[in-house]
RNA sequence: GCAGACGGAUGGCAAUCGCUUUGCUAUAUGUGCUUGCAAAGAGGAAAGUCCGAACUUUACCGGCGUAAAGAAAUUUGCGCCGAAAACGGUAGCAGGCAAUUCCUGCGGCUCGCGAGAGUAAAGGUGCGAACAGAGACGCUUUUGCCGGAAACGGCGAGAGUAUCCUCUUUUGAGGAUAAGUUUUUGCGGUAACGCAGAAAUUGAAACGGCUAAAUCCUUACCGGAAUGCAAGGCUGAAGAAUAGCCGCUUGACCGUUAAAAGCGAUUUUAACGGCAGAGAAAUGAUUGCGCUUCGGGAAACCGAAGACAGAAUUCGGUGUAUAAUCCGUCUGCUUUA
RNA sequence: GGGCCCGUAGCUCAGUCGGUAGAGCACCUCACUUUUAAUGAGGUUGUCGUGUGUUCGAGCCACACCGGGCUCA
């Protein structure tokens, strides 16, 4: 498997899945984004959902909101821990703040949850 | 040169890493929604949903044909169609289009010095606390002034204008001219209508005048109606859940050029080019280059900003938002030759 | 994506062929009471979401915007 695709199996999109994760998850918040995650024991994949809503901003904004956040867990989930169900949902914020500052507020918050893998196990 | 009118165009480019679809390829049932390669991948408004069509379905309406039932009237099924009903739409004339409330040309009125812009439009009845009037919707009640005992008769304003002249104390009366209105004749125009001419412009009036297809009725013309891809069709069979597949994108298609018809919208023919199809929903990130504007700087250059906005069955039209730049046609004024 | 509805006083709502915008609660003033509440009497409150148009006249009719909501698998 490439390093940094994201296929559509990588993609939360059953509501099953996303129910599991709003009931059972932790939640890490911000000013410019909420995080839920769920360890998902039965996998080894990493998966993404995407919740914005129209507060966000219009059409435009949100498209532009979630090809963000795609993007910074595209490139970065190599870093996390196997079989871990994220959900990003968006607030206005986050459509207003450019893409390196929501990098890095997204990938501090992961980072102090403990996500990351082991040192070890990264090499 | 300044000011303005109308119309049109553009809405950055490349590389790398990813995403979606399609094609080819590899592997051969393993997280196969896989591997590799190639091609394509948001707009002029994709938007609002204001109109119109394509396409879909029907315990809808009507007509025709046919089959069955019945003695018959008729009923039911199936097929085809939309002349009539119902319902809806349109309203200056002529044309264009698959179709329209759209577009083109022409005509009326208003505004503008002008290029141009805006706007309305068949007939009838008629609510009414706007107008004037003492009184308003036509007589059911009440009701002005003058004459009269009464019956009854008469009277102002409001629909007949403006200017000038004459007469009259005033009210008012008469005349002329102009405009409007009505009728009518001739000419032009397919028509709406225009141009020119003639005659009338009086009488009566509480039965005043004004006022509705962007709320009523009628007429003429057009369209069967309803339904909107969440329409609708199929597969599957309980670890089924917001399932999967089809509809689903090449068609009244869009663009450029040329020829022909036409004032034009547009039509016909030919050549070339182009055309996304997602589904918790594909266009992003990074870097570099370029353009415009602003700030700093002598310059090289450095920094900041760059609109409105995201396909969801498809297409046509309309009006709404839009940084910056460019182009064309035309009008008025000024200057110079 | 399609279809539909609503914006009227501080709040909840009426306003049905176009003709001076109303109700309840709230609020204000006065009376009663030592005071408050309750009660009684009186009163105020509106660019009818915004704009343009049709009309002699628009909350009502038409169109365009703005805001909010419902519904269809």
């Amino acid at each position: 498997m490439k390093q940094f695709s994201f296929s559509y199996r990588e993609k939360l999109h059953l509501q099953k899945d996303f129910k599991k994760v709003f009931k059972l998850g932790r939640r890490l918040e911000d000013k410019k984004i909420k995080i839920l995650a769920y360890k998902n024991d039965g996998l080894y994949l990493k998966r993404l959902g995407l919740v914005t809503s129209r507060k966000v901003g219009t059409a435009v904004e949100r498209n532009r909101t979630k090809r963000r956040l795609r993007e910074i867990f595209r490139t970065h989930k190599h870093l996390l821990e196997p079989g871990l169900d994220l959900i990003f949902i968006s607030k206005p914020q986050t459509a207003s703040s450019d893409y390196s500052d929501l990098k890095k507020t997204v990938l501090e918050l992961l980072e102090s949850a403990g996500f990351y893998k082991d040192k070890s196990e990264q090499l």
